[in-house]
DNA sequence: TCATTATGTGTAACCGGTACCACATAGAAC
DNA sequence: GTTCTATGTGGTACCGGTTACACATAATGA
């Protein structure tokens, strides 16, 4: 592969007049420009981000922190993220980090070396500290890390309440809240905002916590449909709300009739379930995008006009309740 | 950050010296090995691969290309393939094609100039040119690229056969074979393992070319299902399959009691519908870790053992076919 | 007219590693 | 005693870019 040195022995000027055409920096004539451009064509001339970033300190890539791609919620944010790092020519590296902090740290500690030009982060355990220290732009998705980091994510807590009153208003007076993890920001803001809703009225709660995992969730809704009667349910993840919906039908418990379900996250699977789930949808690929965005203004060294962005979350009536059926 | 001559003047040797105890080649003392461990603790030393890189035209970078990450056959390889090279010390980097020509290639050349060391590829238009000219080692998987080109999948055309096998053990006789793309690799051999098993059989059969998309799916099999009498669907993916699920719902068809259906590819997806959609399950997991680890062979310079491999599926049985019931 | 500024280009040090080569020493082999 | 080999170390060119600085020349302003 020919170096920026062949391009300019081959343009018949100094390397220095290539670097500055290629970078759209300083002075360069028109002819200069015109020989340039005609030896880069010649010669097939890439330059390589490598020796660039070893020279610049900088680099377009972008470190990806989720917990597990498998899990559907975060495909949807890395495709958002990857369009826009793509835009502004920044490649995306993808981290599974299991909700590992070790393998986390080490992700970011290998990334580091690499010289990653910022991160994603859409996982924490309130180890801020691991990221605070860093001098490197820092956006945070879903979770928040720290106060003196950027982060973005839907209105759980309003998301939450609009699924409830959703169940409320289609009739449901025994509810189940399926709560996700205790101590989890998200978790912890929806079921805020599942009691928002539910305070005051004349309503039966039941409240369990469940991880957001699809077997977990079937095992244990299974059982409380087996001990109380339940006609609604709140699940705080459409992955559990999935688990849910199996558990009903395994007890010849008919959806909607008999009882309604709002899942939450918007993801593909609520719209591929049978019946289609009802959700609160996260406006995922907004998320990522602006996650993108901000990342990147802060890479680039720009003033962020906004520090904590919550997008409002959207209730997609699907079949799972009543008034979509 | 501290440099690997900061080191060397802080351990009182020579650059050389730290470089190959960094990289365990060569000869050192003990004595020498000593005084640069702790050079390098108490700088808290990190090699930049940036710089190794550079000098050494290697990296440790793995392009990842596929379709669209939201599909949930790509999430379950992605993550094997990180979790392997996560072992071997390398990141992956995730490209999503929207099977575009276009973007792909832009993809390639880009990674290129980022001294990307191998690529694994889970997308293809025949176009196999861009790749094989590519002095780069590349594995394809899921879909041949070109001969010359490693290439991992499942055994499509026998788990076909399996699936199909058996709706008829089941006691279908009416099938609706949702064929995917004319023309793409892995929908042409499922659909010769559907004819291999329907073939000589007293079997009606009706033949749709479906787009691994739900939507499309669901219409098109919502279309059949009111002109045709159909007692058995093999789909040949989960996620149209589940279209498939929701068409029969809609018209008030009752699987599997009156409808039985055979879904492929084993992902989540599958084991979240309700009722549990019986699938033909590739081994996702082992034909990305397997695909990771023949590419760092090949980046590594080592033989390969074998240039294509077959990976068997399985059929899970679960509630849409009567056996499972 | 002379100083100043805008325009244009080249030289070479630098980013942080790697690795070739020279060189030193010590024990083994002859 | 000399040669050979194994062991150990250092100097420095190189990877392929960027950029500070020096140095031109032409145009502008006082």
């Amino acid at each position: 592969m020919a170096n920026i040195r062949d391009v300019a022995k081959a343009a018949g000027v100094s390397v220095a007049t290539v670097s500055r055409y290629l970078n759209n920096k300083g002075y360069i004539s028109e002819e200069a420009k015109r020989v340039i451009a005609q030896a880069v064509e010649e010669l097939n001339y890439q330059p390589s981000m490598i020796a660039r970033s070893l020279s610049t300190k900088q680099s377009t890539f972008i470190g990806l922190i989720v917990p597990d791609i498998v899990n559907p919620f975060f495909p949807e944010l890395a495709r958002a993220i990857e369009d826009i790092a793509l835009a502004y020519g920044y490649t995306v590296i993808l981290c599974n980090s299991d909700e590992d902090l070790e393998k986390e740290i080490n992700y970011v500690k290998t990334l580091q070396q690499k010289y990653v030009a910022g991160f994603i982060v859409a996982t924490s355990h309130a180890e801020a500290e691991h990221y605070i220290g860093l001098d490197i732009p820092i956006v945070a998705i879903d979770r928040r890390i720290h106060s003196s980091i950027p982060y973005i994510a839907t209105d759980n807590r309003e998301g939450a309440r609009i699924g409830t009153e959703h169940l409320l208003d289609s009739g449901c007076t025994n509810i189940l809240c399926m709560r996700g993890p205790l101590g989890l920001g998200p978790a912890d803001d929806r079921f805020a905002g599942f009691n928002d809703a539910v305070m005051g009225k004349n309503i039966n709660t039941h409240i369990i916590e469940c991880p957001f995992q699809f077997d977990v969730a079937e095992t244990m809704v299974k059982k409380v449909l087996a001990e109380a009667s339940i006609d609604g349910i709140f699940a705080s993840s459409d992955v559990t709300a999935a688990g849910a919906m199996k558990a009903a039908y395994s007890a010849g418990i008919h959806v909607p009739s008999q009882l309604q379900i709002v899942g939450y996250d918007g993801t593909m699977l609520a719209s591929q379930l049978t019946p289609g789930l009802t959700t609160v949808a996260q406006d995922l690929y907004r998320i990522g995008a602006m996650a993108a965005r901000m990342l990147i203004k802060l890479i680039e060294g720009q003033e962020l006009t906004e520090h904590e962005v919550l997008i409002p979350a959207e209730l997609l009536i699907r079949q799972t309740t009543r008034s979509g059926a």
